[in-house]
DNA sequence: TAAGATAACTGGTATGACCTCTTACCAGAT
DNA sequence: ATCTGGTAAGAGGTCATACCAGTTATCTTA
């Protein structure tokens, strides 16, 4: 349950989205009904109001409460009323993640990351190969492992020419930062990354038109080794 | 540059994001610059600190700036650092948006919408089935057209399963809804949705897995027409 | 009975004080 | 000379409380 071993007294704003958050996922505060006053809810929760407030602007930025002047504030059904900012607060609460959540953002990344890939292929291909060509060596570190291939598709989304997909990739960082470093954990992950950028790598040297399947083949392999690394974790 | 004839009043906390989103479009606070300290934008800005505060952690949530503990708040650059939230933002500052922003977002609902059309398809035909059934008349306003649309795509999101698409398509809502007023203007724009419509409803019912071609092909027609409403709207 | 004032909610904003973190600078010890 | 630790200034973080402004139900009043 703690991510770290030591209970890290959280800053009031920070206990505050804990507890709303938290409150609001095991239905505490099921979607539809009114959240208690600002006034009250400060005082339930051993805040001030302009700190509290603080914190639902956020929570209402990112679709979890709609507030709106005179009314009582309203929980949202976030799942269909929040936006995709909602990855980075729900990361920090992933206990409440449905099971396959991760498969769930992996399968979405099926279908984004190839023509992004192509796309970047065609446009800075030079780009792609340099950083292809500093790839991690098989023994390095987990982490090391985890940071590179988040950068690579950073890099690809950047090279693309449409921002669009940085920002969405951006919104997906926290969760992919969380689960990578279970990820990359077996060998036979990183062996399997490794030849993706080597394909990769080639493909875009080709410039025949290979890198989206090739890409798109990498990815929805990802989704079996997740699924296998989760197996082995429940072990 | 005004979005409405009438000066409305801003409110404070809206004049403040105004004025800083303003500054940051515009140039006037570049990318990995320090922002004013809080106590004297406040000041500049003729709102008081906490509502500043309430703006400032609103515009960090979603990438424009950076706020840490004792050091100044630093300007992002937000195309590489910031979530799709910022489109909503964005969207209000329409005037800022580069050359073919809208058409980047179309590029990018051409990969996503397709394969969505086809889980949803295939998870809850009926429901996709029963709202095409509900489409809108030839002789109906634009403003009907353009909601109308809209429900189909967070329809196919919602029933494809996978909950991720939501949370995209929800962050789009803004520009999306703001463009729709523009393209269903033409009576082309409206034939040519109806059209797609009935093809969507003949691809659901024969369930030949056609159903994500369909999409893609209107997808990508959309493109074309709306490249044609910009032409004619600068005419 | 129906229109309008009013009071009691709700969120929105204003003040000004104090707490905490970061940083740079400087005195003292090595 | 260099390292160490303290110290002060400036940044964001929080608090306390009062007041402003929409919303809504109720209670007048025509």
């Amino acid at each position: 349950m703690e991510t770290s071993r030591f209970e890290a007294p959280l800053r009031p704003t920070q206990h505050a989205e804990h507890i709303l958050v938290t409150a609001i996922l095991n239905g505490t505060y099921p979607s539809g009904t009114a959240l208690p006053a600002e006034r009250s809810l400060a005082k339930q929760i051993g805040i001030t109001r302009p700190t509290l407030r603080e914190t639902l602007q956020r929570l209402a930025s990112e679709g979890w409460i709609r507030i709106q002047h005179g009314k009582s504030t309203m929980v949202n059904d976030f799942w269909s009323a929040g936006g995709l900012s909602l990855l980075s607060t729900l990361a920090k609460y992933a206990d409440f993640l449905p099971n396959g959540f991760v498969t769930r953002l992996l399968e979405v990344r099926v279908t984004l990351l190839p023509p992004v890939a192509r796309l970047a292929a065609i446009q800075q291909p030079q780009s792609l190969l340099d950083y292809l060509e500093r790839a991690p060596q098989q023994s390095d570190r987990t982490a090391t492992f985890a940071a590179y291939d988040w950068e690579l598709q950073m890099l690809m989304a950047g090279e693309c020419g449409n921002p669009i997909y940085s920002l969405i990739l951006n919104d997906f960082a926290s969760i992919f930062q969380k689960m990578a470093t279970r990820y990359f954990l077996p060998q036979s992950s990183r062996d399997a990354s490794l030849i993706y950028y080597r394909n990769l790598a080639a493909a875009i040297e080709r410039k025949d038109n290979s890198v989206e399947e090739i890409v798109k083949a990498a990815m929805e392999q990802s989704i079996q080794i997740w699924s296998k690394v989760k197996e082995s974790d429940h072990t």
